[in-house]
DNA sequence: ATGAAAGCGCTAACAA
DNA sequence: TTGTTAGCGCTTTCAT
């Protein structure tokens, strides 16, 4: 077995003290005003016998586990497996490891998660929320737990939160389109209907359309089912073209939802931009060289990452958080590639 | 503050011992021959005053996290992203948190990260190794930590592990591609040159080859180091078409290779498969519908994820693992789609 | 069928 | 400048 030799044993085999040692170990040596030289001598025999501190009896004693979690609807998609990514990177740095944990979009999954995680005592969470309302989280702020929410926020809720303005970049996808003359329009989403960012980027883009006189027509807003991706998308885009009555745009609201349609439009022979033009919302690698490459709304992933680790952070060193700093709601960027200028159009 | 009662506190208002408590909790109220009413009482007592054991002392007193470990290279490649998913899922099944651990392909990164977990007293490790040859794991396999190795194995380690058939995968490539009349083939690949996966590919496709009569021109056979896989991919394509001397087919050998070499031969106008045939190991969702959609090695993602935990499982339960499933090396099968199919040659 | 008590390895008042 | 001591909350012999 591994770490057999204990503090104990080291301060034993010194002739000093257990609080000596720990606090060498813990470099509060200075602090609490150790010789130098005594300091050296701890660390040597520490060398010397190999021992490891037994961090278990450590995070028990002082009630941390130098661990965070995250938690997002399915690590697997590229968001978040990138989110996850730089997070995992930033924890590393500063001593932390980090568990994932998949909802499935699933409200109660979610909640037994955290509830978990609490019970591990994660030191704090990384959170994008498949929930309704900021209820939940109201407790878990109340609670102090340290936490923050990422990419799905609500308003006015107590939780640090760090989100992208979805508003501005469906206004502006919506308005790209606009400048071309585009004015049939569909848009394509994922159910359940209170994803605070998928809300945000219908309402943007209708409001916009709005401004300018047009209305998307019921049938053409798509809401598939989280689970039912793909055969809801499947099945609408046959019908739309089996009736004959096709939108001249598609806004698809994230990575999966473009890929989806792109999938079956492609099986479908409609050509991409000519018949129908599509602008989604995040970014992906291959958008940028598929046929027709594929313009998006991209989200600055990494800003996203470091803010929200940024806030954890803070409240797990109990450092206060300035109110305008409690809520950051970061930019997005239109990149406009083949798939969404019409021809004969512009 | 949370779980403020502990197990004390109920034994107090009840009464009873703080054995009688752990006992029923844990479930070893009936083998220990507690009276049924009183085990009631003690759950009901538990549900009343809302008791959440503390985690943190059982594990410490027991030595236990019921937290399992995943190191890959990057989680953000979709295909440990996916893996992690998969475990992820199992491991939640069994009541395991999953903390993740990207290396970078860094050697001293991923020993660094292994020893971090090990002192944390995870309960065991699903690792996909950068290292060079099976000794640390030898060591770790000593030290009685659980552990199984992913993806990239060593023949011969102690260490229980599962991988792919990398060498029949590459076979089937070589033949698909062979049969069709090519002669003039391009390899491309990761470095560093010590990867189990990426070597027996090339072995496998190389040595196929040399069953026909043909060799890859060391000008061919292309190695991009881990982070630099864009630019060396960029530069050594370009380099292919100014000199006007161009393989009829690349075998690229994971899915990033695959994405990368896809984005700058469109950047080069090159048209697949016509002007070179392209086949890669690892399956992406997007490569069915790209134009054209490119063909590959797949792997058995979810096998491989359920095989490695079970086999963790088995350790961490002290089951013995039978000498032939020790080492379990799973089926891989070819998709052929548009990329590889030469028009006129076929 | 149940309880007493020891102790896992560490930290932190409080003493000295 | 260093040591004593008392736990943190839980499990587990060993008694009874």
């Amino acid at each position: 077995m591994s770490g057999k030799v204990t503090l104990a044993d080291i301060a034993k085999s010194l002739g000093v003290s257990k609080t000596l040692v720990s606090l060498v170990i813990n470099g509060k040596g200075d602090a609490h005003g150790i010789r130098k030289e005594t300091q050296e001598k701890v660390l040597e025999k520490i060398r010397e016998m190999n021992y490891e501190p037994n961090v278990l009896a450590r995070g028990f004693r002082m009630g941390i586990t130098n661990t965070i979690g995250l938690i997002v609807s399915d690590i697997s998609n590229r968001f978040y497996a990138r989110i996850a990514r730089n997070i995992e990177d930033f924890a590393w740095n500063h001593g932390y490891n980090v568990v994932i944990c998949s909802t499935d979009e699933i409200i109660e999954k979610e909640k037994e998660q955290i509830r978990f995680l609490k019970e591990r005592k994660v030191d704090g969470m990384i959170i994008s929320t498949s929930q309704e309302n900021s209820s939940f989280f109201d407790e878990l702020a109340a609670s102090g737990l340290p936490h923050v929410l990422i990419d799905r926020t609500f308003k006015g809720m107590k939780s640090a939160n760090v989100s992208v303005d979805n508003v501005g970049g469906a206004r502006m996808a919506a308005r790209h389109l606009l400048k071309q003359g585009i004015r049939k329009f569909s848009v394509v989403a994922i159910s359940p209907d209170h994803i605070s960012t998928i809300n945000d980027r219908i309402m943007g883009f209708e409001k916009t359309l709005m401004e300018a006189g047009i209305k998307i027509p019921p049938k053409w807003l798509i809401r598939a089912p989280f689970d039912k991706i793909d055969e809801v998308v499947r099945v609408k885009l046959q019908s739309f073209y089996q009736e004959g009555d096709i939108p001249e745009a598609m806004f698809t609201l994230n990575n999966n939802l473009t890929s989806t349609c792109l999938k079956y439009l492609a099986k479908l022979s409609v050509s991409i931009p000519d018949e129908v033009a599509i602008i989604g919302f995040d970014d992906v690698f291959y958008f940028g060289f598929t046929k027709p490459s594929v313009s998006v709304i991209k989200q600055p992933i990494d800003l996203i990452s470091e803010q929200a680790f940024k806030l954890l952070l803070k409240q797990i060193n109990k450092e206060s958080i300035a109110k305008k700093h409690h809520s950051v709601v970061l930019p997005v960027d239109i990149i406009i590639r083949e798939s969404s200028i019409k021809p004969s159009k512009s």
